[in-house]
DNA sequence: CTAGGGTTAG
């Protein structure tokens, strides 16, 4: 919740919007004190604000006026407003002051017209060209990750015998952080060390998140466990790097460790750690780091209620999730889109579809991947035509090309919906090359619908372009399993042996009295053995009573969910945590697949009988905690 | 001119 508490500026604002007689009187250099003041505090519609009343009093700004309103446009990205500023600039004879050349190259850089800086720049005469003037358009290629200009005008610069800075190599370090740059990356850093730059700690942190963003996480490490001082901002690059790439371990690990180095968290270590608490599903810290973020007065930030709305949908608890998305001032795509996803996650395709309307209506432009959350939303919960009618509008009405996991959401819809003809002659005239989600999502319509020939011919593509990914060997041997064909059955067996693939157990989670519990499919290990089975028969017979048209049984089967063999693990996690509850009592279970509807039919029907309240929490990524755990042990 | 940040199918 945004405070409105009283701002001095504002009122001033006000007062010169109102009023203009009594201020008119001002003279450049007191509004250009007050738009430093704005500038410095990050007000930048104000500033902008201010700057148009000046011009309307007829106060005649100097070039001392201009770059504290072209850098509030860069920093909002209004390019156009920042180019009107450009032609008065040229207009008051202030285009030759280097402090207005340089913010207006780095307002067009910072807006993507790195072409127009560069128009900017070559008008200036060597011998006026700064270091500032150099760095800003290095800053700008480095933005737009254009590494082969970048080099050419730090050569250039250092041609020219200009004084290269550490701000200089901040500005070309983002150049190489594109994936594909990882090598480029290497030798920067190289350079950095030949220029006597390393042990700059701004430097290093630089380099530092270029590592998480283009290479790997362990070469990150190795610079930041090589860093001498480690501030605030190293700690965050190395948890964000964590978090980046799914190593939540790692990143609650570091969270704690900085805590021992006294070093006090900020809103950007909480992003960090949110994001992970929701990977791994740790509601508790979750909960604790959003007590700190209250108490802290953090509220208003919108990269932590995007983190919030996040963490508690991956945790179950839509109603807080909503709570904090609602109170948000001011809603961006990707709230939108942590939203529409979440209510995805959990089945509720219909919300899920409504908010992508809303949010249209708010005028927000989706962007490709609020897409692809309300089309996996549609496809699981089976709203076929509806993710077609969005699938079709993303390119006729927002000009966004669908990628391949968009295709594959579609494959999806037709999928699930026996089309797989229809979705077959999608994919031969896709525009772009379809990869191995894309065929995998017909193997998985063919597994739903029984159809062999064509799960033959998408396994095909899948295993050349993932010939990894044991999931889908699982899936069509069970394809022929369902058709009793045990030639097939074996033939795949025979194929994962030859490529040394091994399925690794199915497993699921629950929590129960604080503690989290690790189930794998078939387990015959635990302790309470014996009670968990015949729990887990009881359990079955209810279910089967109580759902008498068995028709729930089959459509959650086919969506492997709790009541398919497949997800075995989970009837072993919920038993025994019913076994370990009293009734009343909240259970919190952890599943790797997404929710259907028809899921939370079958939990209602459960609850009913044991009284229980059960919470379902997505754990899709949960497996990165799974190495070398046993099975059937406490967890935590 | 300037180091760290949110969302993404299967």
């Amino acid at each position: 919740m945004s405070k409105t508490r009283p701002c001095p500026t504002k009122t001033l604002l006000r007062t010169v919007a109102r009023s203009p007689a009594p201020v008119a009187a001002a003279t450049t250099s007191e509004f250009n004190d007050l738009l430093r003041g704005l500038s410095r505090r990050s007000q930048f519609s104000d500033s902008l604000l201010l700057f148009r009343s000046i011009l309307r009093l007829g106060v005649p700004p100097d070039a001392f006026s201009f770059p504290f309103p072209i850098k509030a446009c860069a920093s909002l990205g209004l390019p156009v407003n920042g180019s009107l500023l450009h032609c008065r600039a040229v207009k008051a004879g202030c285009i030759h002051e280097p402090f207005v050349l340089t913010a207006l190259i780095s307002m067009y850089a910072r807006c993507g017209l790195v072409n127009v800086a560069r128009k900017v720049f070559d008008d200036i005469p060597e011998e006026m060209a700064t270091a500032v003037c150099y760095n800003a358009m290095i800053s700008g290629y480095g933005l737009d990750e254009n590494v082969v200009e970048a080099a050419d005008m730090f050569n250039r610069m250092r041609q020219s015998g200009v004084k290269v800075g550490s701000v200089t190599i901040l500005g070309l370090i983002p150049a190489c952080s594109l994936n594909e740059h990882f090598t480029l990356g290497v030798s920067l850093h190289g350079l950095v060390f030949g220029l006597g730059f390393d042990g700059d700690s701004t430097v290093e942190n630089c380099l530092l998140s270029m590592y998480g963003k283009c290479g790997t996480v362990e070469s990150a490490r190795r610079l930041f466990d090589a860093m001498n001082v480690k501030g605030l901002i190293t700690w965050n690059a190395m948890i964000s790097a964590y978090a980046q790439h799914g190593y939540a371990g790692q990143v609650l690990e570091l969270y704690e460790e900085m805590k021992l180095h006294n070093i006090c968290p900020d809103a950007i270590t909480f992003v960090g750690v949110l994001s992970s608490c929701a990977h791994v599903g740790d509601y508790k810290l979750g909960c604790d780091v959003e007590k700190q973020i209250e108490m802290r007065k953090l509220g208003d930030n919108p990269f932590l209620s995007n983190a919030l709305i996040n963490m508690h949908m991956r945790c179950g608890k839509l109603a807080k999730a909503r709570a904090v998305f609602d109170a948000m001032a001011e809603k961006t795509v990707i709230s939108w889109t942590a939203i529409i996803n979440g209510y995805g996650i959990h089945g509720y395709g219909r919300i899920a579809a409504e908010l992508f309307d809303e949010m249209i209506t708010e005028g927000i432009r989706p962007d490709g991947t609020a897409f692809v959350s309300v089309l996996s939303a549609c496809s699981h919960a089976g709203l076929t035509q509806k993710g077609l009618d969005y699938f079709n509008e993303m390119e006729k009405r927002y000009n966004l090309h669908p990628g391949t996991e968009h295709y594959s959401c579609v494959i999806d819809l037709f999928g699930r919906a026996g089309q797989l003809e229809k979705a077959l002659s999608i994919i031969r005239s896709m525009p772009v090359k379809p990869d191995g989600a894309v065929w995998g999502a017909l193997l998985g319509a063919c597994r739903i619908h029984r159809n062999v020939e064509l799960a033959e011919l998408a396994f095909k593509h899948v295993s050349e372009l993932e010939p990894e990914n044991v999931g889908y060997y699982v899936l069509l041997s069970s394809i022929y399993d369902d058709a009793r064909d045990m030639d097939g059955v074996i033939k795949v067996r025979k194929m994962m042996r030859e490529r040394k693939l091994r399925k690794e157990p199915g497993c699921s989670y629950v929590q129960c009295n604080g503690r989290t519990h690790l189930f794998l499919a078939g387990d015959v290990n635990h302790r309470q053995n014996d009670e968990i089975y015949s729990k887990l028969a009881e359990l079955e017979n209810t279910v089967k009573e109580m759902d008498g048209s068995g028709d729930s049984h089959r459509k959650c089967n086919s969506r492997g969910s709790l009541l398919g063999v497949s997800v075995h693990s989970e009837k072993l996690a919920v038993s025994f945590a019913i076994l370990n509850t009293k009734p009343g009592e909240e259970i919190t279970v952890m599943k790797n697949l997404r929710v259907c509807e028809d899921c939370h039919l079958f939990m209602k029907l459960i609850t009913r009988a044991v009284d229980r309240r059960f919470t379902v929490r997505d754990a899709t990524r949960f497996h990165h905690f799974r190495d070398g755990i046993c099975s059937c042990q406490d967890y935590w």
